[in-house]
DNA sequence: TGTACATCAGTGAACGCGCGTTCACTGATGTAC
DNA sequence: TGTACATCAGTGAACGCGCGTTCACTGATGTAC
């Protein structure tokens, strides 16, 4: 038993969660190689070895964060059919995952405009289609057989996410008087009436 | 004529503009005291003079473009009675200034969760505090009527806001497909449908 | 089963660059009388 | 109006810290025969 050496999957993962543990209890000045090196016992060669730099690190933990919040998302539309039904499924799922994984819902909201990003972009943006699929591909039909307004996909998207994005961005940096659980009572009804056909 | 030496007032707008310049084209990464100085002309230690450290810089900027900003939301209600009208005229503004002045804009958004902003959170919060004051004053009789949904009020600004700051952020990074002209045709009464009464 | 070799995983001291900041200074403007 | 002094504005060379990154290395695991 204590293999000296982890396999090379391992070692991914406790450096990624140790980076997510830095970075919510440091925020983004704190976060840096040494600081994440330290926090996971993990020597620095050995994060190079597997992320080549700093910046692919911190894409790759974006991925996981990502990856898990549009994976609750998926989840929450599993056997639901009726468009009003989806749509505040999504509206919860998204809501609950930010109260749940704080530290990855803020990561994911503070990544918008880092570098990091614009750098491995082709890739992390590849890793997300084919769920940002699965989402859109629910949707299609409801827009097609006019349960839902008739609008331009991108904008749909943005009546969906922008107030739940807008929630978390706000309960995240601890907006006096906002009450989350509130809201995943009031606005999934509301974003409906917005995206609704007349 | 030319004057060796500016009134403090004039350089203190001459390097928030060029931080703004440095932001808009160099990136978070490039945005630091020495490119600042470098942009302006003003020297290392009048920077010092004026805002104590960097820090105080970014901040000052970022409540400058946010001022803007609240201006023209605060100008669009001018003379605006009815719920609906107010509500799509703020919409409709929030996208025009992001349209014109991408540059504050994406600053306003990169800093969300920027050490500068906790940093000098009081100062920041103050100046922002009348003006949205202005604009929470002219909903209320509005709510209080009836004629907006009766919810608390972060959860009336989220869905306001929510949704045009997911537009600017999606188009400020360049999101392909997105249209912002026709954010501006659309929104305005989506929004609507999500804040009136029933 | 044993041996030789190649590849993958992990180590940590050392380096150099660029960042924010300091400081002793000069010059311009305002004030007193 | 002139002089003396205080305060405000502006200058830029220099510094030191901490950051991301490199590299020569050891150790473990996989593969061939």
């Amino acid at each position: 038993m204590s293999p000296k050496q982890l396999r090379g999957e391992a070692t991914v993962s406790r450096l990624l969660t140790a980076a997510l543990d830095v970075f919510d209890s440091s925020g983004h000045d704190g976060f840096t190689v040494h600081a994440v090196t330290a926090a996971s016992g993990v020597s620095l060669g050995s994060l190079y070895h597997h992320f080549g730099n700093f910046d692919g690190l911190a894409a790759a933990l974006y991925s996981r964060c990502m990856d898990e919040l549009l994976d609750s998302l998926i989840a929450a539309l599993d056997n639901v059919r009726a468009a009003r039904t989806g749509i505040q499924a999504i509206v919860v799922a998204y809501l609950e995952f930010t109260r749940d994984n704080p530290a990855a819902a803020r990561f994911i909201h503070a990544s918008a405009y880092a570098g990091y990003l614009a750098a491995h972009a082709d890739r992390v943006t590849a890793a997300k289609a084919p769920k940002l699929k699965v989402i859109a591909e629910w949707l299609r039909p409801h827009v097609a057989a006019g349960r839902l307004v008739a609008i331009a996909g991108p904008l749909v998207e943005i009546l969906l996410i922008g107030p739940v994005a807008e929630t978390a961005r706000r309960w995240l940096s601890g907006m006096p008087g906002l009450d989350i659980e509130q809201a995943i009572k009031v606005l999934p009804e509301r974003i409906w009436h917005s995206l609704r056909a007349d």
